[in-house]
DNA sequence: TTGAAAGCGCTAACAC
DNA sequence: GTGTTAGCGCTTTCAA
């Protein structure tokens, strides 16, 4: 079979209990001993089995990550910044998706992680009562990563991006911002986001001393709804010089509606995005950006933290940052 | 701690062994017995542990996968695909990042899936000979999903898609097709997607009697590249009147470019992508479809039956689909 | 059909 | 510093 332990202590003259302290890196060995152990085990190729070492009480972390899109490129961003720390410190990444309704109910009902993982990360969705109760049934830390919630984790203030968007266009000397809600980039499932965008596009323009009534449109998700969105904006009696939309997908399908309707942007319209989608670059729009990866690479420094005392740090709140582009220009008036 | 199986054995009245037969599904316990074990278990709460389980012989099927870039929606896509089979059968998927090369380097050197997974799924890249071999080492079943390659798994052919893409503007009536070749979704990873491109073009025009020197230009990746791109084939002496990009991002810094330069799409210049990103519904991007998603979940069939018998089955090719959307038009003059 | 016993490969006390 | 001993929780012969 597989090299074991039993055979890398038997190669370097020592008893296995030596070569497990050896190779795990703890104390009471000496120097001479340990390289020899080290020597051994490399000659043999050996790699000691997770199952056994967790079974006798070794370390050997595992947790597991509950994604509810895969394939949003922010999921996607976050388990990239989430991955590498976890795996640096030698700890496994188990993945559980809950991507549609009957995935998410089943994994709740049935909590195959139980038992398999040491703590749990939750990408960017909220959790409902029931959920959380579930969960806790574990008896694991739980961090978030997620839009502002109250859930311990890391979260991302969606009412400070979506202000920064619409100050930048306030600052351009725009008045009448349009804005688009759909469901953002986490396809509807971080609602309080889109809450946040509401009242940040209300407070902004409210503050300014400039209306907003009319100018916030509720749509559906997808290209239709972006479509419609920036259709009724267009249609109003006096349109928006500017539009601010939930999502950068949202302001892709806001721009592309525009240049049918023959309005330029930034010519004759601005548009800011949200999230600094990987393609906004190329499409050369202004947007903000949140630090997804970071968001990982932070949520993991947390479930290691709670691996090492049980207990999960305190939230962190990580800042956005307004990127400008191409997309955004003062009104034709000004 | 933890609820045993001695606990729920003592519960149901019976010995370790019998329950163990019972909650595995294994044969010889009598169906009273077997449901008595099963209450029990239910009332207790109890699940195996995996480690134990394993560590005795017991199955608990794991398989990891190897990602490059999690970012990239098509990775999610294939994931999301991957995952939900993967655990419906019962096996929990480990994930392995090797975005960074040092993260590559280390993978492939240190195994860290060694002895941790009874597969291995490997996602759109190209192993090079001496990672195969390390992979070999692991005496697990590996499956590509990718593209066309030489590695047994699940293949997308890269050369039909680039064919459905040229074709159908030869179709529409252009003759001059340019063609932007950009590391592509997959970032380079797949360099044989990009010769499939390159060749494909060359040969459809060809076949159809057109010219096709110059007309393809390799660039570097991001929007740069795509702008890049797109620029030389403007300033071609007689640029063309159609751009097929080697994925929906580039054709998308193509779109921009040709915007900036006032050139309207597709009233003066069609441009088709390559992959139907989510994003090229809302650009309205007249694409060429990848099954990602059935690619995945494909590639998760292949382990699962290579977990049964220990070999892969067969390599699969699945086919790509024409999505014909709002930025393709016959050419001005016809 | 069921139970008893023997490990799977490792780590953690506790002696030396 | 190093070896010895005793399990971790399960599955699996082998006997009953």
């Amino acid at each position: 079979m597989s090299v074991t332990l039993a055979d890398v202590a038997r190669r370097a003259g020592v008893s296995p209990a030596t070569a497990s302290r050896a190779l795990g890196g703890r104390p009471h060995v000496a120097p001479a001993t340990r390289l020899r152990v080290h020597r051994a085990a490399d000659e043999l190729q050996f790699v000691v089995s997770p199952e056994a070492s967790r079974l006798a009480g070794g370390s050997g972390g595992r947790v597991g990550v509950v994604v509810p899109h895969l394939a949003q490129w922010s999921c996607g961003a976050v388990l990239e910044g989430l991955e590498p720390v976890l795996r640096g410190a030698g700890v496994d990444v188990l993945l559980y998706g809950v991507g549609d309704a009957a995935a998410r109910t089943a994994f709740f009902a049935d909590l195959p992680a139980r038992r398999r993982v040491d703590a749990l990360v939750v990408l960017g969705t909220a959790l409902d009562e029931h959920e959380r109760g579930r969960l806790e049934l574990m008896a694991v830390p739980v961090v978030a990563a997620a839009a502002t919630g109250r859930q311990p984790g890391v979260h991302v203030d969606e009412h400070a991006a979506a202000r920064h968007a619409v100050d930048h266009l306030l600052h351009l000397g725009h008045r009448r911002i349009g804005a688009v809600a759909a469901a953002g980039p986490l396809d509807g499932v971080l609602d309080g986001a889109l809450e946040a965008f509401a009242a940040a596009h209300r407070e902004a323009l409210r503050g300014a001393g400039f209306p907003h009534e009319d100018l916030l449109v509720r749509v559906g998700r997808g290209a239709s709804g972006a479509a419609e969105g920036a259709g009724r904006l267009l249609g109003l009696r006096e349109p928006p010089t500017a539009v601010v939309a939930s999502s950068d997908e949202v302001a892709l399908g806001v721009v592309r509606t525009l240049g049918r309707a023959r309005l330029r942007v930034p010519d004759d319209v601005s548009v800011v995005g949200l999230g600094d989608h990987p393609l906004a670059e190329a499409a050369d729009l202004t947007t903000v950006c949140r630090p997804v990866r970071e968001q990982g690479a932070e949520a993991a420094r947390m479930v290691l933290a709670a691996l090492v005392d049980g207990a999960v740090p305190p939230s962190v709140v990580l800042p956005s940052r307004l990127v400008v582009r191409g997309s955004t220009a003062p009104p034709r008036s000004a």
